[in-house]
DNA sequence: CTGAAAGCGCTTACAG
DNA sequence: CTGAAAGCGCTTACAG
């Protein structure tokens, strides 16, 4: 009866003091069956699973260099993450290529509230870095330990791959559109900024569909300051709430312009609660055309971003970085207006 | 000007020797300053950053015994787990306690359609087992290799923690509702099991629901064959297409018994492609309640189960066994009906 | 076919 | 306050 450390787990020591081995042998036994006799292996695999061993994981990676693993460094918490459908969907087209090369998937969230942090505790080979600046200390951080990484959501960055969205494009178009139906009283229901708007400015995809819509208004000699603005976390109750505030305006808006999906959701909620009628009484339109923006009723007019691909491509940018692809790649994913049922002309 | 290996990371060696201190000194400067003088600690910091050193992970995590890290051990490819909005609110409940705990979370899909052969190449303190079999390979490989884990959406296991649904209850309370309506033909749009279902009849959740059923049928006078039964895999488009076909029966059935409020969606989908209206025509139930669920049109009667609670509970369970607390806790949670506008008396 | 040795990088008692 | 040594468990050239 083979016996074995009390307490601890059994390493490949005890399994080959019980089999009468090697180390070397055991681990040949686990991972390189050629290289021993059919006998021993035999010997030795039953004895591990006599004694429960099985090669520990850990120590297995750090020999390897190779965790197999991809890290997701995200801007906020994992519950506020899963709970937003944008991430849920980014997530799914990752995983898609995860699946496709046997890689598992490390959802990093802040650790302390720290981003930084939590980059020396996430065993992975690479990370995809959602949402944040490229300035910031944990892109810093990044590139001084030699991890690599895909940039998402962020502003274009020359020292490590990316992915970004044509997110002035889709903004512009979506506020031409409004514009050309006749709409001029429009709220736009945007998402909170990072606390340094004031001094930095607006950054990141926020700040391209800013530009966007700022330029398309300056098409048709309109301003920002012609439009009304409410910046809301990305939750459809936010959306819900900030549209009362909005819609108590002395001159009602005759289109919500929702720079996410969720918000738009939240928008006619409270439009509906209200008793008006969208898109009679009140347009709205959406940003990303997440799954359930089509079967939402009404059907939501919304600038689709391709989120799926977006996922893929980065997960796909990432594992090439890993195996030592050394380009950069920049993709840059082009949006369109999904005109459905939820935006018309003003009434007069 | 120090100098490092080509190619290779620096190492705490490389440090250590730039710094001319030893590697302990090195280590001490990272995590016990007040073990070494400040002038050599920050000596050392400097040259760290210089070099651009980091303690490496996997070597601090195999040293510590400890990842942070735990896994959700899932029973399909990370592309169908991350669609499923019913993941993707449990996965929210396990990511408020990791949020909390500070514990990133790994998703760890089958490798090569394998969940046992996953086991291995995942770096972390522990698993939530969600919806394989008590007797399966996978349990016994977990208990074999000593690796703490809670069991979900399985059946009851006296050797691990679990949580689990009165699925019986919510199932039963449905099928009573729907009859006490007046309806008899119902059809049951029900979840695929696994392939062995001939043999070794249905088990876990699924088990459970359809013995619910029955037994509300049986105190009706009815029994299984009195209903028409669907089996399709949980997505819209699945239900949809069920629906469809069930829809085509001679005689159609007054009301629609989904599973899963996913296929309760598809179910309503299908019914008014085909014009005919929910509830007045054809009643729709579901089984979870999402949170789409209560602002879906019509607003979905289905059987709630606290989802959310189901993640917490089993991650708070996985991080007290990990941190050796061997006590084996079972929670049972409550399922409720809530009746809300999708199903009614049928049309006699 | 098999084993002794070096190495993956780190941390932590133990001496001084 | 600091360093030499042992150890976390494993794998893989290298000899035989």
């Amino acid at each position: 009866m083979p016996s074995r450390r009390v307490g601890g787990k059994p390493t490949s020591s005890d399994v080959a003091a019980a089999a009468g081995v090697s180390r070397s042998a055991v681990s040949f036994a686990f991972n390189n069956p050629q290289r021993i006799s059919t006998a021993t292996r035999e010997r030795i695999l039953a004895v591990a699973a006599d004694l429960g061993y099985a090669p520990n994981t850990l120590a297995r990676m750090l020999q390897a260099g190779t965790t197999n693993s991809i890290g997701v460094l995200l801007p906020q918490r994992l519950a506020q993450i899963l709970e937003n459908p944008y991430y849920a969907r980014f997530l799914m087209g990752v995983g898609q290529i995860c699946d496709q090369e046997g890689y598992t998937l490390l959802l990093t969230p802040p650790l302390q509230d720290s981003v930084l942090k939590a980059i020396p505790y996430a065993a992975v080979d690479g990370f995809i870095v959602c949402g944040l600046e490229t300035e910031g200390a944990e892109v810093a951080e990044l590139i001084r330990r030699d991890i690599p990484f895909v940039l998402i959501d962020s502003d274009r960055y020359e020292n490590a791959p990316s992915v970004e969205v044509d997110d002035w494009g889709g903004a512009r178009e979506v506020t031409r559109y409004l514009l050309e139906l006749g709409h001029r009283r429009i709220a736009v229901l945007s998402i909170a900024p990072g606390p340094d708007v004031a001094e930095r400015g607006y950054r990141g995809p926020l700040g391209r569909r800013m530009s966007g819509i700022e330029d398309a208004l300056a098409a048709s000699g309109l301003t920002m300051a012609d439009v009304a603005l409410a910046e809301v976390p990305v939750t459809r109750v936010d959306g819900y709430r900030a549209t009362k505030e909005l819609l108590a305006a002395p001159e009602r808006p005759t289109a919500i312009m929702a720079l996410s999906d969720v918000l738009a959701y939240g928008a006619v909620d409270a439009l509906q609660e209200l008793g008006l009628s969208v898109p009679d009484d009140v347009s709205v339109t959406g940003f990303d055309d997440l799954a359930e923006s089509a079967w939402f009723r009404p059907r939501l007019t919304t600038v689709r971003q391709p989120i799926v691909t977006k996922g893929r491509s980065a997960a796909a940018f990432l594992i090439s970085a890993v195996r030592g692809e050394d380009q950069h790649p920049h993709q840059l994913l082009g949006t369109n207006l999904m005109v459905r049922d939820s935006a018309v002309k003003p009434l007069m």
